[in-house]
Parts: C-alpha cells; structure tokens; sequence
DNA sequence: ATTTGTGTTGAAAACCTTTTCATGAAATTT
DNA sequence: AAATTTCATGAAAAGGTTTTCAACACAAAT
C-alpha cells in the first residue's frame, strides 16, 4: 500500500506550519487566503486524509455507536438496525456491530472491547447477560440504550410483552382453542412471554400443561424437531403461540411438511411482525411490533443521551412502545363441533 | 460518566513505570512477578481499559472492516452481511456498516470517511461508483474486496452473472413461454443480467420487446407500479425474468393483489435464492446463489489479503461462484393450446 | 578482582492530531 | 508618534499508548 501522508507532509509541502494546516482543514481559527490556498493545493496533490484516531484522541468522540445483537438470522434483527442504521447516520455516526449468537460470554468480550475503542454509546439488543454484571460492565461508564433487555438502569425502549402476549393466547382462546401449546426460549429466567401466556391460560381457565411448553432456544434445528414432536404427540394442541415470527415460520414449515394444514388443522399466531410474515405460506396472524420504528428511536435515543450526557441511574423508559394483533390467516375459529 | 483511568492512573497505582505495566498488559518483555502482581492489582481496583485509538496509532492496525452495502432491507444483504460477520470475528475483527442507499454520493462519502478511520480493509458490495472513480479513490490505498461490484482492480467475488440471467430466462423459454418481460434496475451502464437475457431471447429466437423490460430501481414502489402498469397491457407477458427475488417477491405481490394467479397466469423467475423465497405464497422458482458462503469468502478473503499485504493491481478472482437454477411454484410450463 | 552476561526497569521518542500560548507584524486608536 | 488592538502564525503541550534505548543490579564466568 501507498505510504499514506499525514498533516506534517502537507505542512512541509505548503511550507506552513502544522498548526496552520489543522486550521484551515478545521476553520477554527482565520487564516491568510494565502496561506490556505497552499494547504488546499498540498492536500490535493498528498490525498491528504486526517487520521480520525490521533483526532479522536484528542476530541475524545469516536462518532461511533457499537450495536450489541444476538443475531442476524431471525429478520427482526435486520430490520432494527435498519431503523438505527437510519437515525444515527444523518447525524454522522457509525455502527460497529457487534453479533453474540445469543451468547453472553461472547456479548460480554464485545462490550469490553467496545469499551476499549471508547464507541460513545451502545444499543443492547435482547441482552443475555445478568443485571449485575451489565451494571458493574457499563453503568456510569457510557451511554446505553437498551431494547428488549431488562436492565435496571439506563434507558430501555420495548413493548409490554406480558400484555402483548397475553393479548395473542387470549385471541387464540377466543377462537375456541382449548389446546394451546406456546413454544419460545429461555424458559429459566424472567421470561415476559411466557408470564404473559400462563396469565391468559389462567385467567380463562383454560388447561396449563407441561408438555405443551417447548423450549426450543433459537436453533431452527431445533425448533423443527421439537415441534415435530409436539404435533406427534396422541393430544396434539389444536393452536400454537409462538413467542416470535421467525420460530412461528419454522413451525409453519414444520408442519407443512408432516403434512398438517395450517390453519385447518393447526393455528399459530406469531409476535414480532417481521416484515415478510404476510408473503407467506400462510400469512402470519401476529403481535405486531413497529420493529423499524423502535429502530429508529432507539438510535435517535442515543444521540441524545450522547450529546447531553444524560446518566439514566434507573431504569428509565418514556413509555411502553404500542403493538397490535394482526389478524392474517394463520389461525382458524375452531368448528362449533369441535369445542371440547 | 464516571472518568476512565489511563494507564498512567495504573502506573502511580502500581508504584511502577508506565512501560512496565504496558509490558505485563501486553506480554512483551518478562517482568518481575511482584511488579506484574501489583500491576494486575492496579488494573482491577481501577477497572482499566487500554484505549484501542491510542494503540491503533502505533500499531497502525484498527482491527476494523468498512462493509459499504445499499441496503439493509433487501435480504440478501443481511444475508451476505451474516456470513461476513461469522468469517471476520473469529479473527478478531470488527464490522463497520455503511449504508449507502444506492447514492453513489454516499458511497463515496463513506468510503472516505472510512479511509480516514483507517480501518484495515473495506468489503463494497454492489458498488454503484464508476471505475475511474474508485480506482482512484481506493487502488493502492487500502485493502479492498468487491462483492457483485465491476472493479477492474482488487479482489472480485460474484457469479457469472450473465450466464445465470441466461439460463433463467432460458428455463422460461423451455417451459413454453414466448412473451417475457424483465424487471430490473441500472439499464445504463453495464448490467450483465440484462445481458443475460438478451442473449437468451436472441439465442433462441424469442421476440424482443422494448415494452418487456422495465426499470424500477430498487423501491418497492416504484417495482409495485411499474409491475402493475405492465400487466395491466393489453398484450401482457406470460413470463417474467425478475433480476432479483426481492423484485420477485413484489411482482407476486402486485400481482396477488390484481387477481393474477402465480404460476397459472404468470410465471416468475427470480435470482439470489433468498432464505425466505421458498416459505412464500408461492415458493419462488429462481436462480440460487450461495450468499452466506460468499460472505464468508469475502471475509476470510479480505482478512487474508490484509495479512498478507496481497495487492491485486489488476481485477482478480479466483472462479466464478456456482449457481444453480432451484424449481419451485412460480414457473409454469404453458399449455400446449396456448402456444403462439 | 575484573569482565561478561542476564534480567528488570524507567525515560523518552514516536504515532498524528488539536489547541493553548506566545510572538511579531500590521492596523487602528489616541 | 506612541500606544493599543487585531490578525496571522508557529512552537509546544496534550491525548494514551508502544517501543527503543540506556541504565542498573546482580550473577556468572574469566
């Protein structure tokens, strides 16, 4: 590669001084019309770039903004960081981005490492690390938002997911559905979802059984084969609340090809509305979440804490973001014969 | 925020030189035990970060690769980005994305803010920048691979791009059909699927007709109306060759939405084979190319350019990438009857 | 007892900027 | 004409590291 020239090159070329080069390039301070035209010509004929770390160094801003995701399979996640991809680049940041595979080890050595380039903020998306090591990791130590994460500081944007996914198994029980199977991840820890789905069950008394909650983490893989086994079973569930688009879609399949007609003989309501979930198959019926939206604000959100350097000590959250069950044609009212 | 400790703060904590404590931080040159003992100390209690910009200006090493993509909703480029990410963190390194929208002003943009960040190489994926241009902004500069991009430097990865669109429109052929239209963008310059198609019509005696081809950029808009105005004709096509299956999947849209039944009334053959384009409404007949492992090529292939100050002065690529032509629903072959 | 070698260490230069401070010249005020 | 202000400029410090060089203490070899 071309040996790349730095400011003193142009100095030495404009014959001025350093200090003056860094002016005019800045316009900080008035310079001679004389003196910038030879800075100009010498940047020109050098293809001067300035070193955006020796500057950052000094101004202590890297414009940079480190997004932390778990993935970049399941569409919701692309669509985010296309809204925030959106909002932080008219005002002239940059995203690194940083894919944990839903590990927290990994999420935990990208964060430090973020935390060694000194990005000025971080967007955390569906966090899997424990609420004390994020606060001992970040809190106090740089600008957070977070989405979908359940931080006690900082600013966090989502929607309510108890209420949201009450809202989906109360929908399929208004079908007619008795038989109701809800399959997702992370069954261990708090797990707004699943609250949200037991909630509905019991609030109109509707059978809770063990062996119609799948956990079937992220892996389509697995999430085929236990669904497979789920639809094996003698007493099959009749309608499924699957906790996103994406594993909603690998039942779909699932199920397509065991030959069971969606939703004949099988409803699913899905959560997320990614936006291919109406091109399918079968369009979706589905919680939809303004996914791009909450992009955007949370890249517009950052911004703001970055210019401002708002600390947020607690969790701080403006408001619960609005979400809507889309009625597509993937669930079925169940035949009046049928119930029960 | 609270203020971050440098490694001076650690040296005075330490009651030792600041080289020392960048000697046992880094492993340089052996250290006592009882000055690295207290050195780790120092580190703990003070929570230190090395700052990365103060070390990329010595080692001239960012650890960082611009990727310039148009897009982020077109799934194909999450897609690619996907495997991208995979080659490139397990080396280390990390991923700046930079939208560019199509704008080539953009493009151009970015890509010097990039050089002045001085990241270790740039993946450009579908470039819309002319090669004049980008000779002259990046040859010899930095370490560069072009993904779907005409660069007659650097490392260049893409299929035949005129062999598949020809073998596309020529399945459409063979199934009979006699009035095919195009869907595409960037009918100016050099487009290769264009050409592709083209051959294919001249190859086998198929009429070519201006009204067939239609230029609608990249906006689902734009593809919706334009798809709409044509099959509104009164003389429509029986057939349609969609440069990608992003555009595929609008036409069936569009077309769903005007009564039209795929593949009945209307075949489509799309390009890329997106992961979504076989859960569809109608699974999508098209032109499969293998976009995560092309990803993965690209990041394995830049990390090792950058290792190896490899310099491709003239444009390089090792094969074309193989594709395949996948049948699914969207192509029907035409009925005897309705031939001519 | 002198030389040679080994193992630890610190001072200072280097990386590339921006910014403060001081200086000197020119222009303005008294 | 002297005093003051304005303007343009350069030298040097600062930002936080790594690395080279020299120095020192001590052990080993002559």
């Amino acid at each position: 590669m071309d040996k790349v020239s730095t400011i003193k090159d142009v100095a030495k070329l404009a014959n001025v001084s350093i200090s003056t080069v860094s002016r005019v390039l800045n316009g900080t301070t008035p310079v001679s019309k004389e003196s910038s035209d030879k800075v100009y010509k010498a940047v020109e004929v050098l293809d001067y770039k300035p070193n955006a770390m020796a500057r950052s160094l000094i101004s202590k801003k890297t414009m940079t903004i480190a997004v932390i995701i778990p993935n970049l399979s399941n569409l919701f996640f692309p669509e985010l960081l296309r809204g925030i991809s959106k909002a932080v680049e008219k005002e002239g940041y940059f995203l690194i981005i940083c894919n944990t595979d839903y590990s927290s080890e990994k999420e935990e050595k990208y964060i430090n490492q973020m935390l060694e380039r000194r990005v000025d903020g971080f967007i955390i998306v569906s966090s899997s690390i424990s609420n004390e090591k994020l606060t001992q990791m970040v809190k106090g130590k740089t600008s957070v938002v977070f989405v979908y994460s359940y931080a006690d500081f900082g600013y966090n944007i989502m929607e309510d997911g108890i209420k949201a996914t009450y809202d989906a198994t109360k929908y399929l029980i208004h079908m007619g559905h008795k038989k109701i199977a809800c399959v997702g991840w992370r069954f261990k820890g708090v797990n707004v979802r699943y609250m949200g789905f037991r909630k509905a069950l019991e609030e109109f008394n509707v059978d809770f059984r063990n062996e119609y909650v799948i956990d079937c983490g992220y892996s389509k893989e697995e999430i085929t084969n236990n669904t497979i086994k789920l639809l094996k079973m003698k007493d099959r569930p009749t309608g499924i609340v699957a906790f996103n688009d994406d594993t909603a879609i690998a039942i779909m399949m699932a199920a397509k090809n065991m030959g069971i007609n969606i939703p004949e003989e099988l409803s699913i309501i899905g959560y997320d509305n990614i936006s291919i979930s109406n091109i399918l198959l079968k369009p979706l019926t589905t919680i939809s979440v303004p996914i791009h939206k909450m992009g955007v604000d949370a890249g517009k959100k950052i911004i703001e804490i970055i210019d401002n350097g708002i600390s947020y000590s607690d969790t701080y959250r403006e408001k619960y973001i609005p979400y809507e069950l889309i009625e597509r044609e993937s669930v079925k009212a169940m035949d009046i014969d049928k119930l029960n």
